[in-house]
RNA sequence: GCAGCCAUAGCUCAAUUGGAUAGAGCAUCUGACUACGGAUCAGAAGGUUAGAGGUUCAAGUCCUCUUGGCUGCACCA
């Protein structure tokens, strides 16, 4: 497997401070920021200057003396206050694109040290609709996932489902007394919201039954079985709903362990954390101080209220010690909202006072805004279904394939219209960096112009239209040629691919990978534009195929990575 | 009151994590080949990066303060 470009330079750059005498680990070379410059710059000169107690230029130029390219580049510019600028060889990038073609990774290597990580997203609540609100967490959680598992890491994936806790009281009271079949027939969770609903309304003018319902919920937690039966089919019924739309993403889980699963585990850790004195009793209920730590010092982690209940927390702290248990990993990823912060903050420092070591990662998200800007909700204030914003979207690009491309065949066009309209939801969430506050736009998102999916989707579909018309697949054994600028500007992006994929898990920002595929597809439009494929010939042909060809397979993996399907035609 | 997140073109968003003249898309304006799919491409215009200091060869990015918006702060999850 070929090291990238990137990787390649960086070592003939260290190399040449070797040989002057400098410090090695300060030689890094990056894609240049404007390829005016260059295709890559390194800016260890600046950098080294200071130490070395000269002028940056000057040992910049002493850097590029020193400098041997090889066969990849010649001896680097030197530009501003001490910049190096290298310019790949055409040859160079010629020999790479060749093997790239035939690369099943793309170019792109796999870490060296592979790690396991658990990803705990999406979660949803039972007995309540999937919203709008889910949406950032599981399409984020499955994009790191398959990126980290496309990496080489030992990736576990876990729904830690919303399936216990004070909610079930007031809905197990409504099942009993309100409970309406002809609706739960046709729509299980609507009937279940309903119910919570209504009770908790109830609640508010009549304190007997709040009593009541807070009956209902002790007596499931003490093993009721007639309360056990009634959530076991809650919990079946929503889950039900849950696949659906999971399927509809084309997102699977390896486990869906909720916080019911660690209830019988909840005693015993308080019991733990009091004796070993990382817990203690405060105002009749058990938390863990903070004192030590100023943001934490007035913030203490409750992990058993004053009427002996548990919560949230020591589900969490419960949850660590079991994945520890289970598959020893190396991080434990939590893709959940911003305003969760302090909570894990919480968690994670318990936890460290208990031992664990793993490292702990809340990957936080902004909010998705309505059109005012507010967050997005209903008229009426709900939060939106996540199946209806879904549909709308598989709506909307139906609608514009049958504008486009009215003579496709039924079954196609209803796969191009989930492919494109499912694609335009996750790509709107992944384009962007995950910490802003967007603004929901149907318009935007399936726009057909700029960063979207169906433009990347629809630079896919233009090579595949030119190997139909060629007939046969690309026969990759012959010469690669490059000499048009658009040829090799479209190569040299296509080597980055390997260099990008990697820098995504950094600071988990999907919208790195986003970014570059809609450069890449940029890239391609442009060299669709100056240089026609089928219409050339010899060598120059071959190269445009093999071009051609790499960008579909880089687009279609990208694309993947970031769970999002290509059609063949649209 | 304490803490966290955010503030970039008219709008929606970027910026390789401290690098060069802050980039895209939409909207606006001007162009291109009867087109291997025009669902395209090339170009113009648009900025005191909320404000003020500081750190250094270099700051949208780091530090301090101010303003404005969002969020969270024991016995919900």
């Amino acid at each position: 497997m070929d090291a990238t470009p990137q990787a390649a330079l960086t070592e003939r750059l260290r190399a040449a401070l070797s040989a002057c005498g400098l410090t090695v680990e300060k030689g890094e070379v990056v894609a240049a920021a404007d390829t005016r410059f260059g295709d890559y710059q390194a800016n260890a000169a600046m950098v080294l200057a200071k130490e070395a107690r000269c002028n940056p230029r000057e040992l910049a130029a002493e850097i590029a003396r020193n400098f041997d390219g090889g066969d990849i580049c010649d001896r680097p510019d030197i530009a501003g206050p001490g910049f190096l600028n290298f310019r790949l060889k055409p040859e160079w990038v010629s020999q790479r694109l060749m093997r790239l073609v035939d690369d099943t990774r793309c170019g792109v290597p796999p870490v060296a040290v592979p790690k396991t990580i658990v990803v705990d997203f999406s979660s949803p609540n039972i007995a309540k609709p999937m919203h709008v609100g889910h949406i950032r967490s599981t399409i984020l959680g499955d994009a790191l996932a398959r990126i980290a598992r496309f990496l080489g890491h030992e990736v576990v994936t876990d729904n830690h489902l919303g399936d216990w806790g004070t909610q079930f009281g007031k809905v197990l009271y409504g099942w009993k007394h309100l409970l309406d079949h002809a609706a739960l027939g046709r729509n299980p969770i609507a009937e279940m919201t309903r119910l919570y609903r209504e009770v908790n309304a109830l609640e508010q003018a009549d304190p007997a039954v709040h009593r009541a319902a807070r009956e209902e919920l002790v007596k499931l937690q003490s093993g009721d079985p007639e309360n056990r039966a009634i959530w076991q089919q809650l919990v079946n019924l929503s889950w039900t709903e849950f696949e659906d739309i999971y399927g509809q993403l084309g997102i699977r889980f390896d486990e869906r362990l909720g916080e019911s699963f660690y209830d019988a585990a909840l005693g015993g850790l308080v019991d733990k954390l009091l004796a070993s004195g990382v817990a203690e009793m405060s105002e009749g209920a058990v938390c863990v101080f903070f004192r030590d730590i100023p943001p934490l010092a007035d913030k203490p982690c409750l992990v058993r209220k004053s009427d002996g209940g548990f919560l949230y927390a020591t589900t969490d702290l419960a949850t660590i010690e079991y994945r520890r248990e289970r598959w020893r990993p190396d991080a434990i990823w939590y893709v959940a909202g911003a305003p969760q912060q302090l909570h894990f903050q919480q968690v994670f420092a318990a936890a460290r006072r208990t031992g664990i070591e793993t490292a702990m990662e809340h990957i936080a998200f902004g909010s998705i805004l309505g059109e005012d800007h507010k967050l997005m909700k209903t008229r009426s204030g709900d939060n939106i279904p996540l199946r209806d914003v879904l549909d709308e979207a598989i709506v909307r690009s139906r609608a514009m394939i049958d504008e486009k491309n009215p003579e496709l065949p039924e079954e196609e066009k209803k796969h191009i219209a989930h492919t494109v309209g499912i694609g335009a939801v996750k790509y709107a969430e992944l384009s962007q960096h995950r910490m802003t506050d967007y603004v929901f736009s149907w318009s935007k998102m399936l726009s057909l112009q700029g960063n979207t999916a169906p433009y990347l989707q629809n630079a896919y579909v233009r090579v595949r239209s030119i190997f139909r018309k060629l007939g046969t697949g690309l026969d990759t054994g012959g010469e690669v040629s490059l000499a048009d600028p658009a040829e090799l500007a479209l190569a040299k992006k296509l080597l980055q691919f390997g260099e990008i994929v990697p820098t995504v898990l950094h600071e988990f920002r999907p919208n790195l990978l986003a970014n570059y595929l809609f450069e890449t597809a940029n890239a391609f439009h442009a060299f669709y534009e100056a240089c026609p494929v089928l219409k050339a010939e010899g060598i120059t042909r071959h190269s445009r195929l093999v071009l051609c060809e790499a960008t579909a397979r880089i687009l279609r993996q990208g694309l993947a990575l970031l769970g999002i399907g290509v059609p063949e035609r649209m």
